[in-house]
DNA sequence: CCAATAAATGAATGGCATTCATTTACATCC
DNA sequence: GGATGTAAATGAATGCCATTCATTTATTGG
C-alpha cells in the first residue's frame, strides 16, 4: 500500500502512477517536520525517531528530508527549539524573582526530562540558529536584570541553573532502584542507611525532593547577590 | 600484517595459521577491555569506539567481545567505574565538610567533562554494577553524616550536587561563542548586552566562573542544613 | 580419559544516516 | 508562449555500526 499523494491522478488500474519530481505544493517543510517528529517521539520514542520513520510518517522518501534539513542533529535542533518556547518565562518581570526563577526551572525540567536525548545535542550546539531559545534566554535576562542582579553575573547564573535542569532532568528519568546496591550493600553502609533512610520519607518523588533542595539554595545564594 | 598472538606456531610460508578457538591463556579481560577503551577514547574521541576499533587494538574479532562484555553499554559502563575511582574524595573526614564538598565536586567535573558522552549512560544505570562508583558514594555520604547533616536529606542533596556537576560537565565543552546570537541579536538585546559584559571579564573562564557560582551556592544552602 | 566449558573466529544480519544521479512541476524571463 | 532554471521529490546505493551465530579448539574437572 503505497502513501497517498493527494493530487496524483492515478494511471490505469494495475500500474499505480507514483509521483515524482516536484509537487503542486510542497509536501515538506521545517514546521511539518517538526510536528511529524515531536508525534513520533511521543509514540515511539527517541529510538524510533530515525529519519526513515520520519520519512514514512510524511508519507515521503527519506532521502527528501534532506532538502530541508541537513542532518539529523538539525532535526533534533528544530525539536529544541520547539520545546524552548514552552518553558513557562511568564512570571519574568510579574512576579518577584524569586518566584519567577522558581517557575521558570521547575517548567525547563520538566519539558526537558520527557527529552533527555536533546540535551547532549542543546548544550553545545550555538544559540544563534534556535530563535525560541534565544527568546527565552532573553526573558530570563531581562527578569534578572529587572531584579538588580549585576550585568556581568547574569549569564553565570543562567548557565549554573540551567546545568543544574538538566542534569535534573536526567535524574528524573532515573529508574527508582538506581541506588539499589544489591549484594554490595555491605561494603557501602553509609551510603545503603542514607538511602533506606530517605525511602521511608513518603511525601514526594525523590527526584523531585532532590530538584527543591537545589534549587531552592540556588535562588538564596543567587538572590544575594542582587544589588 | 595479522595482529601477532604470542604463542602461535606459524604454518609454513604462505600459509599464516592463525588461532582459533580457546587459546592458551584468555587473551581478554574486563580490565584489558576497560584500559583499551580508555586509550582509544583518548586518542580518537567517542567517535572513534567502536566496538570494531576496541576490538582491533586488543588485537581480537569484534565478537570475541562479546564474551566479557553483553553490549558496548556494558563497555561504557566499565569506564565509567574507572572514572569514579578517579573522582577526589580524600577530603572527606579530614577537611572541613564545605572544603571537602567543593574539592569533591570540581575534581568530579573536571573528570567527567572529558566523557560528557558517558552521562546519559550513568544518570540512568543502576549503580549495583559499579563497585567504585558505589565507594565513590559510600565516601561522600560518611562526610556528609560526619558533618551533622540529617540522614533522610544526605542522599537528596548528593543527587542535587551530582546533578549540577553533570550540567556543568557538559557547559565545558561547549564552544566559546555558544551564546552568539548572530543576526538575531537585535532582537534580543538584554541577552546580548549580558553576553557582552560577560566577556569583559577577563579572570578565568566563563564555564568555572558558572560553576564557582553555582557551586558556592549549593554549599552555602546545604550546609545551613546540618545539625 | 572423556565430557564440559570458556574463549576465540569469521561470516552473516539488520538497521542506520547520508549521498547521488535522475526526474519533473512550477516560476521567471525574454 | 516557449525556453530555462530551480526546488523538491524519488529510489538505489554506500558505508558504518552493534550484535548474533555456528563452528572450532585448548584447557579443566570429574
Amino acid at each position: 500500500m503505497p502513501a497517498p499523494t493527494p493530487a496524483s491522478s492515478p494511471g490505469p488500474a494495475g500500474s499505480v502512477r507514483r509521483r515524482v519530481g516536484r509537487p503542486t505544493a510542497a509536501v515538506l517543510d521545517q514546521d511539518g517536520i517538526t510536528t511529524a517528529a515531536l508525534e513520533l517521539i511521543s509514540s515511539k520514542g527517541y529510538d524510533g525517531l530515525t529519519m526513515a520513520a520520519l520519512a514514512r510518517s510524511l508519507g515521503v522518501a527519506p532521502s527528501a528530508l534532506y532538502n530541508h534539513v541537513a542532518s539529523k542533529d538539525d532535526v533534533l535542533l528544530l525539536v529544541e527549539d520547539h520545546l524552548a518556547a514552552m518553558v513557562d518565562v511568564t512570571a519574568f518581570g510579574v512576579e518577584p524573582w524569586d518566584v519567577a526563577v522558581r517557575r521558570w526551572a521547575w517548567s525547563y525540567r520538566d519539558v526537558f526530562s520527557e527529552h533527555t536525548p536533546l540535551i547532549p545535542v542543546i548544550a553545545v550546539l550555538p544559540v544563534a540558529n534556535a530563535p525560541k531559545t534565544l527568546a527565552m534566554y532573553e526573558a530570563v535576562t531581562a527578569g534578572f536584570r529587572d531584579a538588580g542582579f549585576p550585568e556581568e553575573k547574569i549569564i553565570s547564573a543562567i548557565v549554573a541553573l540551567e546545568a543544574f535542569v538538566f542534569g535534573a532532568a536526567y535524574d528524573v528519568t532515573a529508574p527508582e532502584d538506581i541506588f539499589d546496591a544489591g549484594n554490595l550493600a555491605e561494603q557501602v553502609p553509609n551510603f545503603t542507611a542514607a538511602v533506606d533512610r530517605l525511602a521511608l520519607e513518603r511525601h514526594a518523588r525523590p527526584t523531585d525532593v532532590a530538584f527543591r533542595l537545589g534549587l531552592e539554595a540556588l535562588i538564596t545564594g543567587f538572590g544575594a547577590l542582587r544589588g
